[in-house]
DNA sequence: CATAACATACCGTCCAGACGGTTTTTTTGT
DNA sequence: ACAAAAAAACCGTCTGGACGGTATGTTATG
């Protein structure tokens, strides 16, 4: 009963909507991923200690080793659990855009807005990865840099593409550090425009 | 007297290299600031204690602790010293700015970019910040605001100036987090695109 | 009965901040 | 002009608690 709803709340967050999840033991280690990415959310990164991820996934501490030996290993997890989702939803995105052109850039654009509205683990993801070892980024730079690369051949002028790519990443910015983030009319508008100028060249 | 001296080591870092240090004492205080931020840029937030901080600027954790109070004081004093320096440089670049239209955009977009490169201590104070206790960013928020509005008022389309402005941010997101930084040329390719954008409109 | 999935107890290290100094500079009284 | 007083700048140790990680359990499952 609660392996189910569990189960269905982590099949979210990988899959999308579709796909059968063949690993049904794997609920609680995503349940220490969701808390550990909660309270670098609420609290900051100073705040994750081990014993406050295993607490607020309701497990002991020991309960957490046993997925994640240590807690560089914890972050790793969480940052492969995110990027995989991230990689997943573009990669569908792309696949559902009819027009050619530009399809990647306005695939990026979106998705990455729709992480910072729904999906605020990321920035967490990223922070603590950035705090505990850098290297544990890795797995985002190399998605990122083919997506780059995706976007620069998507029949766009490549410093254009550029442009409304890091635009985006812009709005990701403002908002992780509250950089006069957009209200969400500002920011409709905004990405309305981009998508425009993913279809066309400008400038 | 003091005063003066304040002033003057704090142009230090506003004041790009080639510079003469009349200086020759220079002041502990920022000395302390500048530990801290290389740590962090070099070693990540996690490493950076009061000792450490004090052992690298020279001083000991007692002298440390006379300038500020507590960690979090001296993350404060971080965010602020660096914001200073970053309002008034983008100041002066409005007040040379010859062309009108836009002149807030383009010192923005510039100075931005000057500080990705040669005061990567900037990235250092936020992460701190962030980590230490997210109020401390206030400063900067502040300033990002008052940025933002005087953009929209730039004579160029509001969404236009505030993509450009995203735009630049996202640099610094690439940046940040080595999300596909862009090599130097292409750097410079978008760029200058996006200073020619922020004199016309466009799309 | 073997292995995964947890829990409990505990250890060693690290670090923020307190505290009580000393030295240097500035101010003040004369 | 100068000593005395005050204040600012700076030093180094100590401690209590937090935290990562280990070691050793116990329980469920297949």
């Amino acid at each position: 009963m609660e392996s189910i709803c569990f189960h269905f709340t982590s099949y979210i967050s990988i899959l999308r909507k579709g796909e059968v999840d063949i690993v049904t033991k794997t609920n609680n280690r995503v349940n220490i991923l969701k808390a550990a990415a909660g309270i670098v959310r609420e609290q900051g990164i100073l705040a994750l200690t081990l014993e406050a991820a295993a607490s607020k996934a309701g497990v002991s501490k020991g309960g957490l080793l046993h997925y994640f030996p240590s807690k560089e290993k914890l972050i790793q997890g969480l940052v492969e659990h995110l990027n995989d989702s991230y990689v997943h939803n573009i990669r569908e995105s792309v696949k559902n855009d009819q027009i050619k052109t530009g399809r990647w850039t306005r695939s990026f654009i979106q998705e990455t807005n729709e992480q910072l509205i729904n999906n605020q683990e990321l920035n967490a993801g990223m922070l603590a990865a950035l705090a505990v070892n850098p290297e544990l980024l890795r797995p985002f730079q190399d998605a990122y840099q083919e997506w780059q690369k995706s976007m620069e051949e998507d029949g766009l002028n490549k410093v254009n593409a550029t442009i409304l790519r890091l635009a985006a990443d812009g709005l990701w910015l403002s908002e992780l550090f509250g950089l006069a983030p957009l209200e969400d009319d500002e920011r409709q508008n905004v990405l309305e425009k981009l998508i425009k100028l993913s279809k066309e060249d400008f400038g």
